[in-house]
DNA sequence: CTTGACTCTGTAGTATAGTCCAGAGTGTAG
DNA sequence: CTACACTCTGGACTATACTACAGAGTCAAG
């Protein structure tokens, strides 16, 4: 399992296999090894990295914030350096945190008004537009 | 202050004049009412609605997906159906939480180990990749 | 060995979400 | 009134993140 070929990597991340190389050229992945004949080999860290990518792109960052994650992650230099800009992806993230819950509770009161009223002319409004003028 | 040109809308909730018009194309603003002369006329209620898609747009949902989410608050229709989908939206959004809550402890761990550990030649790795054979 | 599936590089094409004109009309301060 | 900033439409252009070839080489089951 210590080495896989690309097409098994990108099975097992649920991601392309063009996209595994797209990383790898956007210097998300770290070169890979190769054997002899140009093929390149992935161990199961790659699966689990892909994954990482995979999942932080559904939380809305570029592939650009997520290599800084990741260098955040495995670089081995300058630990001081390092220490600021993860406090200051931490907030960031607190902020996606805010945010989110912040969304969650304003379609709980839809739900909520939903079960109480079934057929409201009137839905309770998120964040927003009162009405619209009918002319 | 309830009749505002474009640029002033734009402006006060942060997007461009262009992004504006092409949110109207997208449907996601509802078309919005006209002087005479064609100029669009808009009120607070705009500035909230954009304020609401920006931040949707940090959170990594697409336009498709705010559309969806925007129609959940402001509709009038079926409220049953509705509910059905505002609780799946819930849950996405409950999903985003956990993710970013692990990637949270995941650099809480880096900034633990900084501070503990000022010169570290082995920072800990969030999620991954344990070592890169140096051959 | 052969053969069919897999991989390589390099380049081109696609979808999404804007962003930027050109050319023409509008609003308003002075 | 004029002048200058603002707005209109329609269409072209851009960046990001893939995705799809083409043409050539590699792997491994039978």
């Amino acid at each position: 399992m210590s080495s896989m070929k690309i097409g098994e990597v990108a099975k097992r991340s649920g991601v392309g296999i063009e996209t595994v190389r797209y990383y790898e050229r956007q210097g998300l992945l770290l070169e890979s090894k190769r054997r002899p004949s140009g093929y390149r080999q992935f161990d199961e860290s790659t699966v689990e990295r892909l994954g990482y990518i995979r999942q932080a792109k559904e939380l809305g960052f570029t592939l650009a914030e997520i290599r800084e994650l990741l260098e955040l992650s495995f670089t081995q230099s300058n630990c001081s350096h390092i220490h600021q800009r993860a406090e200051d992806k931490i907030s960031d993230i607190e902020t996606k945190i805010r945010s989110l819950q912040q969304m969650k509770r304003a379609l709980r009161k839809i739900v909520a008004h939903c079960k109480s009223n079934n057929l409201s002319a009137d839905c309770p409004l998120v964040h927003t537009n009162k009405r619209r003028e009918p002319k």
